[in-house]
DNA sequence: GTGAAAGCGCTAACAA
DNA sequence: TTGTTAGCGCTTTCAC
């Protein structure tokens, strides 16, 4: 049974070196691919090593090199929609590079990331990421930490720091783009809280795209909060003050599908009356809407992705400060 | 700018010893409190850190102990609905012994899996919990491991492991007793695929409470997908063949929300006519959906703090074998 | 009450 | 081609 703590000793390369009758440097050696040795003593060490089951002890070799091979993530909520896929994506890349995260979920609290920042530092890790949930620019963590940080999704506000960040108003260009080519041509917007850089960044790149292709918004945009609520009632209110609307851009998916909802409550014939774009690629949200729902897709976890590989590239010594955009992509369903 | 990697020098226990004009170790003593030692002294040694800003560093500290405190979570999807807020609840958990957490996704792979566990035991953590996203039992990580592992919400199936799992059964009693003790006597089954231990679990759940309130299920259970769209058609079904169905209890939120619906569009009043209640407690779905849903809390934050106290104990020597169940509870709303 | 020295498991320089 | 030795930063006996 797995429960029992450790009992059995732990084998180590001296182990190795005693069963293969070599000394313990050379053990290293042929272990390591270093210096040179005969293939034969090479094979009998991996043979040894193999036998009794022999791993290298990170920790040894961690107090020798002074890297860890070992970053922190700190992030600022573990629940998040928009941080699991950033950390996957961070996991994915630091893989390649042999390293492993530490988890840390600051829940918002600057006490908490404090906190976590100097266990971090204790544990010497190579690097940290910091990931957000907004997309608001957040202060640094601090001051002349003795390793690089990358932020991701939330920018840090020193454009001295190394951030990456999603292509906000490029995914509202999108989905602009995608309504006016299947002919829409009055579109409405409808989104969350215009306390939200997101919401307002949106907005603004949908105001830019319809400029360029000629075409005015059908209202002001409708700001409010990111619940399904408000999309079946700001739909409901659109259709009043504009019945002519035949295209909505929603801030969210959970906006859109409470647009849809609105929409079709309201006597809309969906999708042919009126064409409905979201953000998020949210798939439960997205495919469970009637019709299920076009959507702009953030490419979180090509976020986190880069992150992982900016941060590598910084702990290699070749720091690339300076906010990084990642680009989205639309995804095309029924609505 | 942070984006520099370290260049100056780790402050160590000898610097900050130098300082204080005391040898090494009775910096250590006066640090850790060991020893005897002169107040005077252990102030000064104290005062010297402080300045230099002296971090002790853990993986010296681990060289020397064999402990890391440090634990891997190797998770099925970090995705999931499900694996997030244990991971949290476990993460809470071990900051009490101030250990943190090497974060896996091992996506359902156990090529990936295996890898994982390597890297995990490379790096001497103290403890595995393995997080699944769904309650079938699954084999377990490894015979014979050198640490401790702990199972949440997927147990293993080797019983002599220590798993931690939610009541699924007792999770059906509460939504069953809630339907009937606000009037309900016709009560449905609408649930996810038969395939999957939860359905069956909670099918199984929902008879026997039926059963001791004496009263007998509106058809059969009706297995289908964990999808709204299957919701809204079962429930369409369900009022042709059951046209006085007054309570449905549903094995998921989302299929809950695809159930009201469902009979909302088929004509039926909600909630006064027909009484849904769910399982998850899903924000997101349950509060959007019409009316916000009734439905049961597993608790899993509270399953994740147990594995982590679990863990804890077994670590230190006390570990728990057999399977722990952790009870949920009803959240009311509307439906 | 404090200092000196050994050693945790490993790698790298240097000797043989 | 292989063995020996020092030392990474810390804790912990054991002398003083």
């Amino acid at each position: 049974m797995s429960q029992q703590a450790g009992t059995r000793r732990r084998v180590g390369i001296a182990d190795v070196a005693a069963r293969a009758g070599v000394s313990l440097g050379t053990a290293s050696k042929a272990l390591n691919g270093r210096g040179t040795l005969r293939e034969e003593t090479r094979a009998r060490v991996r043979a040894a090593a193999d036998e009794l089951g022999f791993a290298p002890s990170t920790v040894a070799r961690s107090l020798l090199s002074g890297r860890t091979f070992t970053v922190g993530i700190i992030t600022t909520d573990s629940y998040g929609r928009f941080s699991i896929p950033v950390m996957r994506g961070v996991e994915d890349s630091l893989g390649v590079g042999e390293m492993i995260a530490f988890l840390c979920d600051s829940r918002d609290d600057p006490i908490r990331e404090a906190h976590h920042l100097r266990k971090l530092l204790e544990r010497q890790v190579d690097g940290i990421i910091v990931a957000g949930r907004r997309t608001d620019p957040r202060p640094p963590l601090s001051e002349n930490l003795p390793v690089p940080v990358v932020y991701a999704f939330a920018p840090s506000n020193d454009p001295e720091d190394c951030s990456v960040v999603s292509d906000e108003r490029g995914a509202a260009r999108l989905a602009v783009e995608h309504l006016v080519k299947t002919g829409r041509r009055r579109i409405a917007h409808i989104t969350g809280p215009q306390s939200h850089a997101a919401a307002r960044e949106r907005a603004a790149g949908a105001a830019d795209a319809l400029a360029e292709l000629g075409l005015a918004m059908a209202g002001e945009p409708m700001f409010g909060s990111w619940t399904e609520t408000w999309g079946r009632f700001a739909a409901a209110q659109l259709l009043r003050g504009h019945p002519d609307v035949d295209g909505v851009f929603c801030g969210s998916d959970v906006v859109a599908r409470g647009v849809t909802d609105g929409l079709r409550e309201a006597g809309a014939a969906l999708p042919m009356q009126v064409g409905v774009v979201g953000i998020d690629n949210w798939e439960v949200i997205a495919e469970a809407a009637r019709p299920p729902l076009t959507t702009v897709d953030l490419g979180l976890e090509q976020l986190g992705h880069r992150a992982g590989d900016l941060l590598l590239a910084a702990i290699d010594g070749h720091p690339a400060p300076g906010v990084h955009v990642v680009e989205g992509h639309l995804v095309v369903r029924e609505s």
